[in-house]
DNA sequence: AGAATATATGTCATATTTGACATAGTGTCA
DNA sequence: TGACACTATGTCAAATATGACATATATTCT
């Protein structure tokens, strides 16, 4: 994984810029990016399990629709915390997002 | 797990208050918690194996020996998103973050 | 004991994250 | 096509987390 996780990194508004930049994102940030991007896939992934709408799971968290969607899409703004708040108030706890994080990346 | 806990709890600093008010303390809350302390306990014993100084860890992280004692003090002040990027910068990685969750509490 | 080193706790200005809002885009159905 | 439901993106004031500092409390030496 090279160029592809770049890109994929950009499109979700990383803002990484250059390779040579790309380089300097070091192992520290590439793994607290591969924690957040695998956490928000579960959100996703158990909100839809649910057959929740974002604006659904948004009233649960008293958050807002567009926040959620950020959530989902690994936003920089969002916070590990706030994924877990999500994930927890869809009814998950700690051991399963101990797996969720073994398992993937 | 009752008493024991929400003593454990004031103890690091939750002001969890009376035992009514406890009670209002969500699973979703309570999960969250105990994964901050799952992650503090695992910074502290990565820490400690390194033999490494809070200090030492705290320039590390371009922080403070003081957040850092917070940090595995598990006050209610650290970020999720903090504790993963100290147990990063000690060279852990997602997977085994994962198996601390899983395994612990 | 006391000095030295390590850890804990409280506070605060600054930085980051948050919910909310507007609005744009996407898919579906008649 | 257009109306509808859902999701994505940009912005911003308010809320929360942060590093830094002072200082208190252990802990470990001699």
């Amino acid at each position: 994984m090279k160029k592809a996780k770049r890109n994929s990194l950009e499109a979700r508004g990383w803002r990484v810029g250059s390779v040579a930049e790309f380089l300097v994102l070091s192992a520290e940030d590439a793994a607290l990016v591969e924690t957040k991007l695998a956490l928000s896939g579960a959100l996703r992934a158990r909100r839809e399990a649910k057959k929740l709408t974002q604006q659904q799971l948004a009233k649960l968290l008293k958050s807002s629709q567009s926040r959620v969607a950020k959530m989902e899409a690994g936003d920089p703004s969002v916070s590990v915390d706030l994924l877990l708040k999500g994930l927890f108030a869809l009814g998950a706890n700690p051991r399963e997002v101990g797996r969720a994080l073994h398992h993937a990346a």
